[in-house]
DNA sequence: AACCATTGCAACCGCAACATC
DNA sequence: AGATGTTGCGGTTGCAATGGT
């Protein structure tokens, strides 16, 4: 799983997890160059990686504006509140909300909220299903006749003690951002 | 303590859109 | 106008960590 070759001429393209010096790599290299044409950055860093695993790296863990973890209870009613507009247009989302990445709100919305509309399921309310329906797809999108009530209406029913207003906003926000050191040491 | 099942998340893949030549 | 390269996105997979028996 480790390494493996491309099938382009020999060249060796590690995939798999970045190592701390791979990590270490890139960040110098994007402090003194820049973000640039990710496939040529990727040759003159001296990585074994493709540009697109760089991009991927740089964007969704390395950026000194990435929050981690602690996704808050009003980062999880605005995602929902977002996916019942726009569905699975996860950079979209994304973009609302500051420091988080796509992939972190779509395998926070996979693995909590689908599982939090799973378990209110059994209620057996029509709307849950069609909810489901639509998450585990894609909406139709530009549509403005979204539903009436809101996956956070939702989850607000069922977790009515969660939410309480500007409570934990400023600490998670600040233990949110990252250092090389907790990135490796601290987690 | 050992095994198995489940969960959470990092990373990869395929595709489409866009840019450049 | 077409070929080629790059970027961005959403879906999916692989695996370590965790929990349950």
């Amino acid at each position: 799983m480790d390494k493996k070759t491309s099938s382009n001429q020999d060249v060796e393209v590690r995939k798999g997890p970045w190592t701390m010096e791979e990590d270490l790599i890139l960040i110098n290299y994007i402090a003194n160059h820049g973000e640039g044409v990710w496939n040529a950055l990727a040759r003159s860093a001296g990585l074994k990686r493709t540009g697109k695993s760089c991009r991927l790296r740089w964007l969704n863990y390395l950026r000194p504006d990435v929050r981690r973890g602690n996704i808050t209870p009003e980062e999880q009613m605005l995602i929902m509140e977002l996916h019942s507009r726009w569905g699975n247009r996860w950079s979209k989302i994304a973009r609302q909300l500051p420091g988080r990445t796509d992939n972190e709100i779509k395998n926070y919305w996979r693995t909590r909220i689908q599982k939090l509309i799973r378990q209110a399921e059994p209620y057996s309310n029509p709307k849950y299903n069609s909810i489901l329906d639509d998450a585990s797809t894609s909406y139709s999108c530009g549509t403005n006749d979204g539903p009436p009530e809101t996956y956070s209406s939702i989850w607000l029913d069922e977790n009515p003690e969660a939410f309480q207003p500007s409570s934990t906003m400023p600490t998670e926000s600040i233990e949110g951002f990252w250092s090389v050191e907790n990135l490796w040491f601290n987690e």
